[in-house]
DNA sequence: TGCAATTAGTTTCATATGTAACTATACTGT
DNA sequence: ACAGTATAGTTACATATGAAACTAATTGCA
């Protein structure tokens, strides 16, 4: 049959060419701390926003992360269980997890974060430094 | 007790924000065809990348989109069941399939183009023709 | 030739994920 | 005060996913 191409290329296509290097990007980082350190993507990355933010809520690492609360919720359970968070509940509301890293999920977060540094660094020395504030500015008018 | 944050600023990590922009952008690309058409996103790839190289085999589809071969696999079964592809095998390699988008499924791809095009066109128009390129030189080099 | 190694694709199994239902707590308006 | 609604978080269920095992066909080479 002959068919007029109606001209989708993948390969030029942005949402499509974003997703494989974002993909591979992520991917890689993810096998550094989950064969190191044995965690998943949802709890390295609840870890990673309390490490910053300590004092948390499981509702407040969901909108910080844009994770769902049903991951959230399970990474919580898992790293409690790890013994590398502590969990608290607010006095004003008791429906409400104050979450800490505790000394050994700090630890680790500390041992982790040079990792992602260095793996930063290495991502974008294939850029210039005029590239990389491109990247920046870029990635914030397409975060809108 | 008193730590000293060993600086991993998640908003402004690479990787991460690569993340959040690229996912947003695909679910809401996806919400598109999965609600109008019914395909899921490992669907839309496959005929997508038939669409533009039709009696490519299972294999070079895994190749070309960087997708797993076992969801390849089913995605391609569900589409046979749909009847929007077709099967062949191929003469000299029996194990080898040759695989087309059927006449519905031509149709259907053709219909989704352009909407991907549209919502394409709809995420740079929030950048000037110079970032648009910038952009596109910015993920050759991470592609790497 | 013929048998071991490789390859294309499928299936199995164990795990991960999201939607929806649920529990417990807190807020609102009368 | 209290009935109705909203919110934080968990659990149940149905579906999605990938690693590894499997089947069938092909290749390499002794």
């Amino acid at each position: 049959m002959t068919r007029q191409n109606p001209g989708l290329n993948l390969k030029e296509f942005l949402p499509y060419r974003l997703s494989i290097v974002t993909n591979r990007i992520s991917a890689a980082f993810a096998r550094m701390y989950s064969e190191k350190f044995n965690l998943s993507i949802p709890e390295w990355r609840v870890m990673a926003v309390l490490g910053q933010q300590p004092g948390l809520s499981a509702d407040e690492v969901c909108s910080e992360t844009e994770m769902d609360k049903v991951p959230v919720s399970r990474a919580v359970t898992k790293l409690l269980d790890k013994g590398l968070l502590d969990r608290d509940f607010s006095g004003d509301d008791r429906r409400r997890s104050i979450l800490h890293l505790s000394e050994a999920g700090y630890g680790m977060y500390a041992q982790i974060v040079p990792l992602a540094l260095s793996y930063e660094e290495e991502l974008k020395a294939v850029l210039t430094a005029e590239e990389q504030s491109q990247l920046d500015r870029l990635l914030d008018k397409l975060s809108v």
